[in-house]
DNA sequence: AAGGGCCCCTGAAAGC
DNA sequence: TGCTTTCAGGGGCCCT
């Protein structure tokens, strides 16, 4: 379940590993983790190219390469760009290690696609729930995944890091949506990065329930959820992100944001600020945890007109 | 636009 | 103890 500060860990800790070295061989486990191409011309796609950059958009990584130009892979010349798209979706792992790491038997089991590295090393593509996915947007029109990443893709809300969602904005956005907060909160769409862990902890802190409409927030309610979403996203990638269930950054470390979490994963437990027991319930599939007394439900005597 | 349901998939945990 | 069922979740897709 990479959210935006798992997916930021990731890129933090691939980065310098990553950019500036050369892919010499993919080895193409299973077919299903690449989309845009068969194993072999994701293969022959990749072989060769460089890394010229790890960014994040979302929860999407993506790696920037350049590869030669035209068929040919030789000696110095022209370069193309050539950006592969990654997903994570809820298990997906990249680790970077030594060809000899050996990562125990579920992991290896799961290990998809493995990319060596000029100077010795790999990286590898281990997804346990299988829902994750490699993009490779060659081709003019090409495969319809593909075309849906690059779509979801352009179609992403803002950052709500670093500027990316301005105060006025986010005020505004909430005032148009009738939808109710933790389903929008999901939407990536509405904003990119967040997840269920995420979604509930922004939420809690806040003081805001996760029924009430965005558009019946008061100016202040949406004022705490603005800077409640910064603060938690900002928190959660100095600690490396949530290891709750598989997440690992790209050097093989859980994250330590595990401790802070104040309502996920804690149904039943008494709420840390007033001791009522945390509720959960399931909207739209996904579970929802929430503290009843300090996120009220719905005030209609307030309701906004 | 909103919301529900189903699906993908597997391992861990809970239930019997 | 061992087998079976349930659950978790990001996001696409379909239907109302």
């Amino acid at each position: 379940m990479p959210e935006l500060p798992e997916v930021e860990t990731i890129r933090r800790t691939l980065g310098p590993r990553l950019v500036g070295r050369t892919i010499k061989r993919v080895e193409v486990r299973n077919p299903k983790f690449v989309a845009g191409a068969g194993p072999e011309a994701f293969a022959r796609a990749v072989e060769g190219a460089r890394v010229r950059a790890l960014e994040r958009r979302g929860k999407f990584l993506i790696i920037k390469l350049e590869v030669p130009a035209g068929d040919g892979h030789s000696s110095p010349g022209p370069t193309e760009a050539l950006d592969i798209l990654v997903h994570l979706k809820m298990a997906g792992q990249l680790v970077w290690c030594r060809p000899e790491e050996d990562l125990g038997p579920t992991r290896t089991k799961h290990t998809h696609v493995v990319f060596s590295l000029d100077d010795g090393s790999e990286l590898r593509y281990v997804d346990v729930r299988h829902f994750g996915r490699i993009y490779l947007p060659t081709g003019h029109g090409g495969d319809p995944f593909v075309r849906r990443a690059l779509r979801t893709l352009e179609e992403l809300g803002p950052e709500p890091r670093e500027g990316g969602l301005a105060w006025d904005e986010f005020r505004r956005m909430l005032a148009s949506r009738d939808a109710r907060l933790k389903p929008l909160l999901l939407d990536q769409s509405f904003i990119a990065g967040l997840g269920n862990i995420y979604s509930d902890e922004c939420l809690f802190r806040a003081g805001v329930h996760p029924l009430r409409k965005a558009s019946s927030l008061t100016e202040e309610e949406a004022r705490r959820l603005y800077e409640a979403i910064h603060e938690v996203l900002e928190e959660a990638i100095r600690l490396h992100g949530t290891s709750v269930r598989d997440y690992v950054d790209g050097e093989g470390r859980r994250g330590e944001f595990d401790e802070r979490l104040e309502v996920y994963g804690r149904p039943g437990e008494p709420c840390l600020r007033c001791g009522t027991p945390i509720a959960r319930i399931v909207l739209g599939g996904r579970s929802t945890h929430f503290c009843p007394r300090c996120q009220p439900a719905h005030d209609e005597s307030r309701t906004n007109v």
